[in-house]
DNA sequence: GTCTATATTCTGATAGAC
DNA sequence: GTCTATCAGAATATAGAC
């Protein structure tokens, strides 16, 4: 009985050659946004054919889906990494809301290809889509422990993120004119639905 | 001297057809999207070959520059065509707010192209954009009145607007979840920059 | 002002040799 | 797993006849 090795160096290799296919696609993306991905160009930059790269992804969409998917999955780690926030209510929210915000505002393509519908023949798959559902999982659940229990005040919260963050990517780019607010938004959320707390110092 | 007839038919006729053209464009951007418009399809539509469009528009993109400045004209219209609002303030307030709502939500093609980068090459010409920024000034004139001065207020606004429309149009596409929201964000917003009156009805 | 014909270029995807 | 060759089709735009 011979024993297999316990590392399967094909498998690992195959894994590296679609992570270096990825890696491709989000340069491309990042600088002629998400839309100019193309397989030739992917192919190019990672010394490939483009037919070649159909050994390693079933489409072009499927580049897309691991993209969706993989964005979501960092939303979680990037959530899971930090060990300590804050014990106070409101500066625990904050901490949540910039740490998302920042997230977001990193990537315009990444956050394209995440929130809006920039790819009219793109959607994500079933897996992929699950992702982004954990993660709504994890918000709506960590918000549930400070209290915010109804659907409705939920989405408040989602609104008040949601808008700061657009504002931020349409109008100030590389500003911080809509982060600037987020304490703000904190506190105004907080008094609306009740978390109590001493307001965080606000920039009126 | 015989007198020139007071109508140029002809300048009514090609402006008839530019009409038609842009008419057919937002056909297409509406069934699939704003991305999808092709020549091809739109002179399907008109009942032309495709480069026979070109005696109307210079290109492609000068479609889309006209798409773009009626869409913020129409915005314009929309709210000079409303002659009574509310004197109270939170129920101007809401009133406009539920104006640009509906204005946004009611065409998602429309919106991608006015507040999204949707499409990677075009850009607004400065008239087009001089009709959005006209639209902004309006905005800020519109909020001063009410006691809006300072920029910072005038951002958390639009980051409201935009984060219920943002939502909405993402999540809830024929629904009203966050368009609900409305009256709360109108009275956190009140409170929150010293706009007085009687809170409005919430929706908790 | 509309047409046909065409240039030019690009795209995702497949077949099959090696 | 990567290659070459190619398909099949789409796109915007231009030239020039009528």
């Amino acid at each position: 009985m011979t024993a297999l090795p316990n590392r399967d160096r094909r498998a690992e290799r195959r894994e590296a050659t679609r992570r270096e296919i990825l890696d491709a696609a989000w340069v491309i993306a990042r600088r002629d946004g998400i839309n100019a991905v193309t397989l030739r160009e992917v192919g190019e930059l990672v010394g490939m054919r483009a037919p070649s790269l159909y050994s390693h992804f079933a489409s072009k969409n499927a580049i897309y889906d691991a993209m969706f998917a993989e964005s979501w999955r960092e939303v979680q780690r990037t959530f899971d990494e930090r060990e300590v926030w804050p014990a106070a209510p409101r500066e625990a929210l904050l901490a949540q809301a910039e740490v998302w915000f920042d997230f977001a505002t990193a990537d315009l393509a990444r956050h394209q290809l995440m929130n809006q519908r920039a790819l009219p023949d793109f959607e994500p798959s079933a897996e992929a889509y699950a992702e982004s559902v954990a993660n709504y999982e994890r918000l709506s659940t960590s918000m549930h422990e400070m209290g915010v229990r109804k659907q409705a005040d939920l989405d408040l919260w989602t609104a008040l993120l949601a808008g700061a963050v657009n504002q931020q990517l349409a109008n100030d780019l590389y500003g911080k004119r809509w982060r600037r607010q987020l304490p703000r938004l904190v506190d105004m959320f907080c008094d609306e639905v009740g978390i109590p707390g001493p307001p965080l110092r606000r920039t009126k």
